[in-house]
DNA sequence: CGCTTTTTTGAGTCCCATCAACCTTTGTGG
DNA sequence: CCACAAAGGTTGATGGGACTCAAAAAAGCG
C-alpha cells in the first residue's frame, strides 16, 4: 500500500508494536523489552517467498508481526501437508535447534520480527517471562494441532471446509477483539491449493465444496478470496464440531 | 506379574525411578527432587480405564511411569480421533488449566506419577529446571503432532500402518537404548480399534492392511499383538517417509 | 490486450468406509 | 467339563466420497 520504507520495515519501538501484548514478549517489563529491542531486526517477505527451507540453518527465531506464513512438510513423491499456520503474534523457530524441520513460506506479505538466536537463547535462560510465555504459546499451538488432527482424521471434505472458514473467522474476530457471530466478512489468506494442503484434500475438492456451501446458502462469495457469513452459527453446524465450542483459554 | 503392592505403586524414591532422566524431572538436582518427592503420589489404572474425561476438573498433572495411555477427541456423532499417545516419561496435563480438554484412557496397565497441581504450579514459577524441561518436552510433542498430521492428511492406509509400526519400533528401541534396525520383535500396545483411531481409519481397514503387509513379507505375526520385523528398513520404505529419517533431537 | 496463474466444472476411477458374517480367544457359571 | 457370552480380530461384498485426468472459465498482471 504505502511505498515508504517505514511500512516495509516493522515498528521502530516495541511499545508501538501491534503484537506487543500477544507475542512472545507479552509479559516483558521495560528492561527486558530493551534487551529484546537490542537483538531484534525486521525482515519482509513477499507472497510465495520462502522464509526458511527444511534442512536450512536458521540463525534467528522470531514473531510474525503482520501477514500469514505457512509451515509445510512434504513426502518424497511431492505430496505436501501444511502443519502450521502462522498468524500475527505467532512464533517461528525453536530455541536450541538451528536446523529447520519444515518449510516456512509467506502466504501473504509478511513482516517478521527476528531475534538473533544466540542472545535470544541466553535471554531464555536468564529471564523467566520469555520462557514462560513461550511455553504458554507452545501449549496453545499443541492444542490447535490436536484440533487439526481431529479434522484431518475424521471430518468429511465439507466439514473440513466449514471448519477452516470458522477457524479463520474466529481468529479474525479475536484480532479485532470482537466475538464471532451474526453477519461477518472475512478474507481468506490462502489460495485454494494452500487450503487443500491445510485440509488434506485436493484443490479440486476444495473448490467444489466451497461452491456447495455457497449453493446451500451457508456462505456468500465476494470475489474468490472474500467470504461473507450470513450466520456464523450455521457455519459451525456444518463444521461437525460441538456447538458450544469450548474456546475459553 | 507381582501381586505385592510394591509393583502396583511406583518406586518409593525418585532416584530409583525408571523415567528419572527422561521425564519432566530430568534436569532436577537433589533439592528440587526432594521438593517434587513431597508433592507426588502414584495412581494405577487398568486397561480401558479412563484417567480423566473431557471436561473433568484435573487436580493433578503427572508423568507416565510405565504403560501406555491415549488422548482422544470425539465429534458429537461418535467419530473419535486419537490426538496423543502417552508412553513412559510422557507428561499428562497442563499447568494453569484445570479442565481436561481431552479424554485420557489407559491402553495398558498404567502407573502414573502424579503431582498435586497447586504446588507443581508454584514450582514452575520458582525453579527454572522444571519449566525448561517441560518446554522442551512440549516442543518435542508438537513436532510429533506435526509428523502425525502429515500421516493423517496425506498417507495411504498401507503407509499409515507401516508408519505406525515404525514409530512404535523406534520408541521401543529408544527405550532399550538400541538403534532400530535388523530383525526386531515388538508388541503393539493398542487394539485394532485404537490403531484405527490413531490413524484415522476404520478397524477393518487396519486389519486388512496388517494382513497385506504380512502377506507381502514386510512383517510377521506372532499372535495378534506381537510383530516381528525381518527388516526394519523395508518397513520404512513402505511408510512413505524419507529413508534418512532425520530423527536427531 | 496477450499471457500466466488461479479457479471452476465435468467425467471416470479407485481407495476406503460400510454392512455383514464368521473366527478365535477368554472368561464365567451351571 | 462344556455351553455360552463377550471382546477382539479377520474376511467378503458393495457403494460412495474424494482423487485423477481433462478442459474451460475467470482473474491478475505486465
Amino acid at each position: 500500500m504505502n511505498q515508504k520504507s517505514a511500512s516495509l520495515d516493522g515498528p521502530e519501538r516495541c511499545g508501538d508494536c501491534p503484537i506487543r501484548y500477544r507475542a512472545v514478549c507479552a509479559h516483558c517489563e521495560t528492561d527486558e523489552l530493551a534487551l529484546l529491542e537490542g537483538m531484534k531486526f525486521y525482515r519482509n517477505f513477499e507472497p510465495g517467498q520462502p522464509i526458511v527451507w527444511e534442512g536450512d540453518r536458521m540463525e534467528f527465531v522470531g514473531s510474525v508481526v503482520t501477514g500469514v506464513a505457512t509451515l509445510t512438510q512434504t513426502l518424497e513423491d511431492g505430496r505436501t501437508q501444511m502443519v502450521g499456520l502462522l498468524l500475527p503474534s505467532d512464533f517461528l523457530g525453536r530455541p536450541s535447534r538451528d536446523i529447520a524441520p519444515y518449510n516456512a513460506i509467506a502466504a501473504t506479505k509478511v513482516v517478521l520480527c527476528c531475534f538473533r538466536r544466540k542472545p535470544f537463547e541466553q535471554m531464555m535462560r536468564t529471564t523467566p517471562h520469555v520462557a514462560h510465555r513461550l511455553l504458554e504459546m507452545t501449549l496453545d499451538e499443541l492444542d490447535a494441532a490436536r484440533e487439526w488432527m481431529l479434522l484431518l482424521g475424521r471430518k468429511t471434505a465439507r466439514e473440513k471446509i466449514a471448519s477452516f472458514i470458522a477457524i479463520i473467522a474466529r481468529r479474525d474476530a479475536a484480532l479485532h477483539k470482537r466475538d464471532p457471530g451474526g453477519r461477518m466478512r472475512i478474507d481468506l489468506p490462502l489460495t485454494r491449493e494452500s487450503m487443500a494442503d491445510y485440509l488434506g484434500l485436493t484443490l479440486e475438492t476444495v473448490s467444489r465444496q466451497v461452491s456447495a456451501l455457497k449453493r446451500d446458502g451457508v456462505i456468500e462469495l465476494a470475489g474468490k478470496r472474500t467470504i461473507i457469513l450470513p450466520d456464523f452459527s450455521r457455519l459451525v453446524e456444518e463444521s461437525g464440531d460441538d456447538s458450544d465450542g469450548g474456546y475459553l483459554s
